[in-house]
DNA sequence: GCTCATGTTCCCCT
DNA sequence: CAGGGGAACATGAG
């Protein structure tokens, strides 16, 4: 599920629940999901301390607690559950223990993963370079950047680099509700254009956000996009199916054009 | 059995 | 250096 909303719900998992309790202890059913400490070194650093308040930057979260911070990303199936101290869920891989509950980290593909850094920089090190936040991206930010951009316009909304947050299916309604071709050339796009990805982009953000996930919702594109012969929910021609910029991509042909 | 999956990284090309 | 394409990662679901 993971993408930028699917975060935002999970930061705000950690920051409604776990934050200033003392965490009694962590446990780690499958330390695969720990990328750069073991057990013990997460456990020695987190053991008696709390977390802070959580940022979100794209699809990191990142807690500060204690003298470290500790980073989640959540790849394609992960998921941060607040729950009850009892039985686990077979996919939980690391389990931060409170009095009474336990904050788990979920997930079932283990393309994510939790890192440890000691500062900030660490952190930068860690995710990567990211660029400007797609929920606090400006306007006039989003023209310059793709002012700079060759190739497509679904590759650059993709880009973590470019704008970080936007994943397949966010880029994919987007388009389809900027009424533009995912393979259109991001450079040079009229500025009316770059309004329309603009608006859309903030429309499905805030909707999305809202229900704390991408939603399959009628009316989106995500309620008819993986059905086999699905039609335009806006004009009801047949839907094209490709892949673009190396991700499942679906577009209205009648209605998204690759015109300026 | 087969294909595909809301993410990222690495390798090889152009 | 910038981008595109493909494979790999691990584990299902249909």
């Amino acid at each position: 599920m993971p993408e930028l909303p699917d975060v935002e719900g999970f930061r705000r998992v950690l920051a409604d629940n776990a934050v200033r309790k003392r965490i009694a202890a962590v446990e780690v059913p499958d330390r695969d999901l720990l990328r750069n400490a073991s057990p013990q070194a997460l456990g020695r650093a987190l053991t008696g301390k709390r977390f802070r308040e959580p940022v979100r930057h794209g699809k990191w979260l990142i807690a500060p607690a204690g003298e470290a911070h500790v980073l989640m990303h959540f790849g394609m199936t992960g998921s941060l559950e607040w729950e009850p101290r009892g039985p686990r869920h077979a996919h939980d891989r690391v389990a931060f223990l409170y009095r009474h509950a336990e904050l788990r980290f979920r997930d079932m593909r283990k393309f994510g993963g939790i890192w440890l850094a000691n500062d900030e920089e660490e952190c930068h090190a860690i995710t990567g370079p990211l660029g400007p936040d797609a929920v606090t991206l400006g306007r006039e930010q989003l023209h310059e950047l793709l002012g700079s951009r060759r190739g497509a316009i679904k590759a650059a909304l993709m880009d973590q680099r470019l704008v970080a947050g936007l994943g397949n299916l966010l880029v994919d309604e987007i388009l389809w509700r900027a009424r533009l071709d995912p393979h259109a050339p991001a450079a040079r796009l009229s500025s009316r254009r770059r309004d329309a990805i603009y608006d859309a982009m903030r429309e499905t953000l805030r909707a999305s956000i809202r229900t704390r996930r991408v939603p399959r919702a009628s009316g989106w594109l995500t309620e008819v996009r993986d059905r086999r012969g699905a039609r335009c929910p806006r004009c009801g021609t047949r839907l094209r199916s490709a892949t673009v910029a190396g991700r499942s991509t679906r577009w209205c042909p009648r209605c998204q054009r690759t015109a300026r």
